[in-house]
DNA sequence: TGACAAACAGAACGACCGTTCTATTATCTC
DNA sequence: GAGATAATAGAACGGTCGTTCTGTTTGTCA
């Protein structure tokens, strides 16, 4: 299959790009289909249901993600310079129209149980565990302190970002930018090994 | 006028509890009356529209914010103990069905500009200036170091409250309470002055 | 207590929702 | 190129949305 395949692409990236604005639940095949210049129908049928599109538009922003964010990340060396790579990337993701995706979704849906939710926690915990495994990298290569919690160091991290994300879209805050790099510097010094610490592999 | 506002503040009550748990967009008129008992065009009247509404259930939220969260942090000694204060009733208050409203709605109205956005922006605003003085207070006191930053201060712990809505309401993560508490307590070790530091009005 | 306004109910409106059905194109296979 | 199949359009469905209109009840106050 060709035809189908590439219209079906066609649709999810802009329901990726409407629902990153408008919402999850505010994007409606009504829309949707105006915005891609099918009928209601006709792009009813690619997915058959409204739910089946809404988990195919989070599997297409995950992918999208990944792409974006993972990939360059995992390109750059192993610990501190990683763990910033993931910091930057994230950054440059959420310098769009409607910001960062999965931050106004999670919000959509947190209290809506179904498939698309899953989905969506499922992308997250990813994230997060992404956020982690990095941590605890820069732990093994010295980067960060040896009794560092890598767990408690993303839930900091994503507390960071999810500040950035309301203080600059939401309150439009001048500010939030320097916040941000600041939490983020005060949160890699507070990592690093203090003075006279021992190295890996000794 | 007693039994016209007494019913519309019944409604308030509702609409509030109802819009902390589906969402400020998924509190529909039909829904608010069937669960107060009223017709729709009864409800109706009390606020002429549904964005009258939504403005009214933001109000009615920041009331029983303050009542619940602000005044009894202002009535603790100023300083780190309000700060403590603050942050402790802010978990009380996420502690309900549905968790922090204004968490919920900050991401449901940050790109649907209008009175309702307006409304919680400033509620939110007001609470960021609450943590924002409270903490510059407490490096009055002497009990934080004399060149923190009370604005970061603010964003970093408001990080952490979104952090915590996140991970235990959407990731349903049983480490959400100890991450918060860590993160809280490392926040204030950091803001503390270091050993050596001078007191205030000396 | 009787006049008057406030508070509500009920029905209906047009708009849009997700979904289904049928018909018509376009695409692919042989 | 013919036949099968996939892809899409169009109309229509029942349902819910916010809103308006018209009554009827209820409360308020001189």
């Amino acid at each position: 299959m060709t035809k189908g395949d590439e219209t079906r692409q066609t649709i999810l990236s802009r329901a990726f790009e409407l629902a990153t604005v408008i919402g999850v639940s505010g994007l409606t095949i009504g829309r949707l289909a105006e915005a891609t210049g099918l009928s209601k129908s006709g792009l009813f049928a690619h997915f058959g249901s409204k739910e089946a599109l809404e988990v195919a538009v989070v599997e297409e922003a995950s992918r999208q993600f990944v792409q974006e964010v993972m990939v360059p990340a995992l390109a750059k060396p192993r610990g501190e310079p990683r763990v910033k790579a993931l910091y930057d990337h994230w950054l440059l993701w959420g310098d769009r129209p409607g910001g960062c995706f999965f931050v106004g979704a999670s919000a959509e849906l947190d209290d809506r149980p179904g498939p698309p939710r899953d989905a969506l926690a499922r992308a997250c915990k990813d994230w997060i565990d992404a956020l982690t495994t990095a941590a605890q990298i820069a732990v093994h290569e010295g980067h960060f302190r040896a009794d560092l919690d890598a767990r408690q160091f993303a839930f900091e991290l994503y507390g960071i970002m999810l500040a950035t994300h309301t203080f600059s879209r939401f309150l439009h805050d001048r500010g939030a930018r320097g916040h941000t790099q600041q939490a983020f510097d005060r949160l890699l010094s507070a990592s690093r090994p203090t003075a006279g610490s021992r190295r890996k592999s000794d």
